[in-house]
DNA sequence: CTGTTAGCGCGTTCAG
DNA sequence: CTGAACGCGCTAACAG
């Protein structure tokens, strides 16, 4: 292995010299800079990121931290998405990305969290999918040991950023343009899960549009179940006009019940989802570009990491109509 | 951060000694061991696995290679079970596990890949899906630099081991359950890509079969993808009794295109993915246990950085049939 | 059996 | 502008 030392040699220089070209570091001759580049490029130098982890404190490395659902697999397509785009945007910044899963975490204190990232030497921290009601999670967010990004969440401090779309927004959209493409007036809203901030937000949306548009809305909570959204389907869609889904796995559930019952309903969905391509029907749904977002929020925690003050980060969405054809490859 | 000299202090003891207790090394007595231990429990100290990596050269640091299909999102999902695998059963084995995609090694030469592991500490690599020809790639598994498992192959060599169900075997036992079920003759098989091991092991399964029982066998590749299988099938399914393929993809290509051609033949899959039950019909297909594979390849790669010899480690699989109602949740 | 010492590769003063 | 020297937290030889 070639080491920063093989470089100081082969330039002529000191150690020192060839860390502060290398990272950028003002007082340092043209001349000599181009000795120690040429240098380091010669012997394929490539600096070991564990070793100035441990000598300097802002090393850049980062976690993230998010569940598996071993049950429901439809998540993991989003998941998925989440972490190739954390992980490649992470690359790009420069930046060594771990993954976690709150389930290595359940059971542990505060303090047994904050200790085992700090051995790992991790200095911030991206979290999607907090539940609103994990007391432990909330308390690590509190405490400020470490630089952070909540996903789907509103909440921000000095250093904590939060990131996502506009929920209620997003909601009000799909919706929107479905209840006016079929002229609908009551609509069958099938909520998320009540502890789910970005299920709080879709469901004020909802109200707020049904309101506007002079609508009348039922609304049960389906938890982000597809089961519970056929039985909820099965059970009150037959007298109202339109289905309202939080999430496009329940927009599955419900569709497929309503084709079970034999009759027709406007569906829409949430998220986009390939899923929804293999459902058997066309709908509208949200287009969450999941990549994207944690590509963001990647950006957003090195922003926290340089000094920067935690804020809130709304990124856009769009409506789309899923089809089989746009999925197969 | 409570360190191993803090550790020591308090045990009134010297660091090294901290170290060995902490490490099960031998040469220390009972009374200072009971010390060391209630003084690390007390301060709560937990190792600093940079600072370990950097000393020691077996840190038990390795990285997961993978690819990662972004059009085809259906990979996601085996790729999600890879990935959650593997990370709790690091975990578990205390080895420090970084998930790398193929495109970030794209276009760097092997000295390039060798040193962009070295300089994160990885000794031992696990690949999933390495393609039969890439040249790269081969080449970093032949020079032996790191410690390997090849998930999907048949290779193996002094630091290199293979892992993986017996795909031949597999595609029989599906296939063959379907055939009987439905007493068919002439078989059409839809095969995978032609470089890769696996797509090459399942058709060397149908083609044995074909033999045993004396069916005739038609073969076009499909490529893994949806859209060719379901091409393939609109021009040569009528004329065949049951439709073979290669991945449940396909088969749910093929699927689709025997509905729009409103006929009915048997289809079978492979891979077990949940995406079959959305598809809208039952059909047999091999289960993998894809989490299962990746946290026996991580058991292997420890194995290996042992000082074990490399070998091939077969898995067993499993033929079911896939139901909606085994999916919903 | 225990403690001292020397690095691992790098960042960071602080003299020169 | 440059380089010697120290330390990050830990492991591993070596003395005692």
């Amino acid at each position: 292995m070639v080491s920063i030392k093989d470089v100081a040699k082969q330039a002529g220089v000191a150690i020192s010299t060839v860390s502060k070209v290398l990272n950028g570091y003002p007082g340092v001759s043209d001349a000599t800079k181009k000795k120690v580049q040429e240098a380091a490029k010669e012997l394929h130098f490539v600096p070991n990121s564990i070793a100035a982890a441990l000598s300097s404190k802002q090393a850049g490395r980062i976690a993230l931290l998010m569940n598996l659902n071993t049950r429901t697999k439809a998540i993991d397509e989003i998941s998925m998405q989440y972490i190739a785009g954390a992980i490649q945007k992470a690359q790009e910044m420069r930046l060594d990305l771990i993954t976690v899963f709150f389930s290595m975490l359940k059971g542990k204190t505060v303090g047994e969290i904050i200790r085992y990232f700090q051995a790992q030497s991790i200095e911030g921290i991206i979290v999607y999918g907090i539940p609103t009601n994990d007391k432990v999670l909330w308390e690590l967010v509190e405490t400020g040991a470490f630089k952070m990004v909540l996903a789907d969440v509103s909440f921000h401090a000095a250093s904590v950023s939060c990131i996502g779309i506009n929920h209620r927004q997003a909601q009000i959209d799909v919706a929107r343009k479905t209840i006016l493409e079929n002229k609908s007036g009551k609509i069958f809203y099938i909520a998320g899960k009540k502890n789910s901030y970005p299920g709080a937000e879709r469901l004020k949306g909802i109200e707020e549009l049904a309101e506007e548009l002079s609508c009348k809305l039922f609304v049960r909570y389906g938890d982000f179940s597809e089961l519970k959204a056929r039985n909820l389907t099965f059970r009150y869609a037959r007298s109202r006009d339109v289905i309202v889904c939080g999430s496009d796995l329940m927009a599955i559930g419900a569709m497929r019940a309503l084709i079970e019952m034999d009759i027709f309903r406007p569906v829409c969905g949430f998220d986009g989802l390939v899923l929804m391509g293999y459902a058997g029907k066309q709908m509208n749904t949200v287009q969450q570009n999941f990549a994207g977002i944690s590509s963001a929020a990647v950006e957003e925690l090195q922003h926290l990491l340089q000094g920067g003050e935690g804020r809130e980060v709304v990124l856009p969405h769009s409506i789309i109509r899923m089809k089989y054809l746009d999925i197969i490859a």
